[in-house]
DNA sequence: TCCGGTCTCGCCATTTTTGGGGAGTAGAAA
DNA sequence: TTTCTACTCCCCAAAAATGGCGAGACCGGA
């Protein structure tokens, strides 16, 4: 069978899979088919209940989750600036806890080269999908470029996959705020106290907080900050 | 020249494109390679001064951010809450304001049949690529099994290409804030308040202070909220 | 070796936010 | 029509955050 038809017939199994398992049997296809020493799809979550498929060893897994390393992974921290794919070399390694996360990555087998596909859904969710291996620059920049639609495109439909197959994982359809809350909870998030969105808004600061206490119930938070951190999350507002 | 070849080269342009003209150029293109009514992209912002390009008339584009009809557009507010590319037969028309929103975009020429990709950019960017069309419901649905790919690749590039001639719209690039003030902001993000944080931290609510103060500092923020909110839409931390 | 950045600790006064009540209007949807 | 949501206004007391003062230890780079 040729390449191409190879990655036709992987692309298409992925788009009938119909259980998680689907998803774990294509990325061991597609380590298979561009022949590269791992690949990852991993759904990025604070609450450390993360999702992730791929060809990474158990042990690897388990460390990466237990050590909470998306918070220090320089390809999460990047990717979640970038909307387009990323060679590994243009992330910030310099810190010294990047430096030590990267020599026990390859401790773990992990290749020196990678590829990295940011994947956004709704609600603020947010994935990875990773290609990576043991090889030198040149030969590198010429995979990741050769290949680089057809990563975007598996991505993606990992991520149409993940997101079918995991409806509790997904985050609630944030209860959209009234046009005010926005207006409260956007002025409050550009560093405004309450005092000085009440006067922008020209009402009352009792007013006011009945408008950020109406969204923070809408949105689940314990405090002010917290529902500005969520409906940042979840989009519902932008600064 | 071949059909496929013909989109190749489109993508191929699109992906050297070095200006927004190049953008309206291509939808241009795609309209007339498609042979469908309209192509559109349409980058979706609250605040008002969205960036679209596409076959739409002006008199209809004008119309649409005068009236702010992206806040009653079920395109839009569907397609906000889905990952897939959806047919605009799914959308939720019900009320009245959207069947008076339809019949006013078929009276500017806007196709009865639509499908609509949805893509989303880091700090809760948002936009949609469109192609309607006028035609039956069995030949809609043909020609978006057909081309689901292809589009979604479309939107994809288009969506990097919008981004990357709009800095002024992205981020600034962020001074790096140490481990500890990552640890500290991500927690205030989730809704601890301070003595909650620095027993999880198992420091002085007082260091967490200093950290808080200069965390605030290096965001240039004016508060805690104001820190948070910067450093989430900055990518510094994930929530 | 010195400099700069990070990490750690304490106290007091003031400002800001939050939690607990209650109430009336207007417009849109069922 | 009735019901529901959004929008507006008010008081008081407790809890939390902020501003300003200062100090020592550690580590890596110049």
């Amino acid at each position: 069978m040729g390449k191409t038809n190879q990655l036709e017939s992987i692309l298409e199994s992925l788009e009938q899979a119909d259980a998680l398992a689907g998803l774990q049997e294509a990325t061991e296809a597609l380590q298979n088919h561009f022949n590269v020493d791992h690949i990852a799809y991993h759904w990025v979550d604070s609450a450390g209940d993360q999702y992730g498929c791929g060809t990474y060893s158990k042990d690897w897994q388990d460390r990466y989750i237990a050590q909470n390393y998306q918070r220090i992974d320089p390809v999460v921290i990047g990717c979640y600036q970038r909307f387009h794919p990323v060679d590994w070399k243009q992330f910030d390694w310099s810190s010294k806890a990047a430096r030590a996360f990267q020599l026990e990555a390859i401790e773990y087998g992990i290749g020196n080269q990678g590829y990295s596909v940011p994947v956004r859904g709704p609600n603020g969710q947010f994935a990875l999908f990773t290609v990576n291996h043991t090889c030198d620059d040149d030969a590198w920049a010429n995979f990741s470029e050769n290949h680089r639609r057809e990563l975007i495109l598996i991505a993606y439909y990992l991520n149409e996959k993940a997101l079918e197959f995991e409806p509790e994982r997904r985050p609630e359809a944030a209860q959209a705020l009234s046009p005010r809350e926005v207006d409260a909870i956007t002025l409050l998030a550009i560093g405004y106290n309450r005092a000085q969105v009440a006067n922008t808004l020209s009402i009352s600061e009792h007013t006011l907080r009945v408008y950020i206490e109406s969204a923070r119930f809408k949105l689940g938070a314990l405090n002010t900050t917290h529902a500005v951190a969520r409906a940042l999350s979840r989009g519902l507002i932008v600064v």
